[in-house]
DNA sequence: AATGAATGAGTATTCATTCAT
DNA sequence: TATGAATGAATACTCATTCAT
């Protein structure tokens, strides 16, 4: 009988950043298919590792989710705050707002889906809770360099029901549309 | 509880408008619980209910999450149209608005939560699409009555993003900021 | 290719008495292998069950145990006093009181076992301590049939302490030295 | 907490007398949470010692365990018997061993929690049980000092079962109770 | 028509021990 | 010498659904 030339997984013993790993496993898992699908067994699996190797690095399963969505959070706030930064002025500023929607948020399901499901878990978990509340911030921390703090916070709940109703709707608002409102919303 | 030991509930063989009752049971245990935790068991034993009676009156969870939450769509839609028909004028529409807004959806949590609930239930179950896409053309006719449907789909967009917001936020938006807000937006 | 002629558990859907049968078996997988080894499985499998069956039967493990130690106690503690009430006299009583330690208790490794698995469990799990209460209260009741109360505090304590020592000795006493203290303690 | 993320502890690689602060700190998290929660673990964490540090010392839990165990019935046992060589007659020492149950063992609820934790371990785990007989047989030659070896025994046994009831019951006995009962048993 | 029992797949989590560094 | 990472088996428990009565 000849032993099996390649074995399933071939005994990883050593694997430095795997920790890292699990984390991106975890946003990939969960903008794929939910974070209710996000169990310790999905994410162990698309990461092709032991299931007691999630809880070894996590104490539990919210605390990776969190680790996760921290991630992205830290990821996207990132990016936007430099477009806002570099935008000469309040104009310029709507307009990178607008292709930040269209471009990022609306036009690349992955985004959008991780910002419901952030929403929707956040809901009911207040673990999560502190990640939307610092993306919230920062979002609005971005927006106020072109906008008075109350103006930012009403462009970016704008901003919030958008992506939902792209999320949602059959038929979600286009470019122009979007340009149009916020414009008149920013004042 | 172990299941032969509760003897509490007589035998109640004959009991019509069960199936409606199984419906608000549901809701109310979606309100107070999350979706998540709307399993058969659940229902059942705040519906005080046989849990074979659940299966027998619906094919599945799914159906019958679907039908609470149908059924709260309506009431919720109903109620809206109601006051923008009775609305003389287009200012005094926004007023209403402003008011169904901080009173029913942002001053009650149950209607927060159930919309956020059903967001986020939606957005990964295609049986629920269906009613949450209902609620939204619904909430557009409504505002149509006084908006045009480019501007209605606009308002439509901000009052989901601020109840988002009310939901997640710690210091949520008063009716004075709301009202302003939505007025720009209106034009 | 023929179908297995007797398939491991040939679905027994309808098994009446099942429940009775999960204590029992809870019984027997303690007296055999420990407290701590009497887990779901082991006793699913003792019970050639499926695993889901005792969770839907007793809501914790803890439950099921507890029924099983009550159980127990209520024969053995019976039988004592079933034994002390035929006593003619004291005299008789205590004659009968090393019987039933040499004979049953100590005798039988299967009734030892499970007492002092019981103590051991219930020096842990507030749930068992109502069940050993009931036991030690039960057991002093029969003695006071022919004891004072204090005096039955005392010997029954003495009846707990040969027991542990019985389990744990490498030379237990024999009947004629139990016999002695007995009588010594009992006045 | 997860694994990674608590570097508090300053590596500290040069550490004598480690394998004994381990021995001691098995020994709290017994008295503390009972043996079936003194996991590696849990004794890692209570020592600030890394998890890997505790199978370096020893070969197994169990090892660790009955080391512990070992050093408290060195300690207990060698206490009560500098008490029993220092009684000039049996009356002290009956006087002396009544104290010794109702301040020691009875008393400090640490004491007493460690004797049921190792009784009902060592029932189970042969390698506990020659911990337990050396510490009966240390116990019995320390009676032995004033008592002949029968009544020893007897005295031993009940020492054990008011333990035992003690740990167990809601109302345990008094010191003139326990000193009258030992009285009569030592003749 | 109605339901209690049954079931098997799934959940998060714990843990003793092994191993590469 | 010492340890952080890794692992696989085990733990209690939940649940949607099926089925015999």
């Amino acid at each position: 009988m000849s032993a099996p030339a390649t074995p399933a997984r071939p005994a990883r013993r050593h694997d430095p950043g795997r920790r890292d790993r699990l984390v991106d496993t975890a946003l990939d898992v969960i903008a794929e298919r939910g974070v209710t699908a996000a169990t310790h067994r999905a994410i162990a699996r698309a990461a092709d590792v032991p299931l007691g190797s999630l809880t070894y690095h996590f104490d539990s399963l919210t605390d990776l989710l969190a680790a996760a969505f921290s991630r992205h959070v830290d990821t996207v706030a990132a990016r936007f705050d430099e477009r806002m930064r570099a935008a000469p002025d309040r104009a310029a500023a709507l307009e990178i707002l607008v292709e930040h929607l269209t471009g990022d948020l609306l036009g690349s399901p992955r985004d959008l889906v991780l910002a419901v499901e952030l929403y929707v878990a956040a809901a009911r978990n207040p673990a999560l809770r502190a990640v939307t509340q610092d993306w919230m911030s920062r979002s609005r921390r971005s927006l106020e360099r072109h906008l008075d703090p109350v103006n930012a916070r009403e462009v970016d709940a704008l901003v919030e029901g958008l992506v939902l109703h792209s999320a949602l709707s059959t038929d979600p608002m286009d470019a122009a549309q979007i340009r149009s409102a916020l414009r008149r919303l920013a004042g």
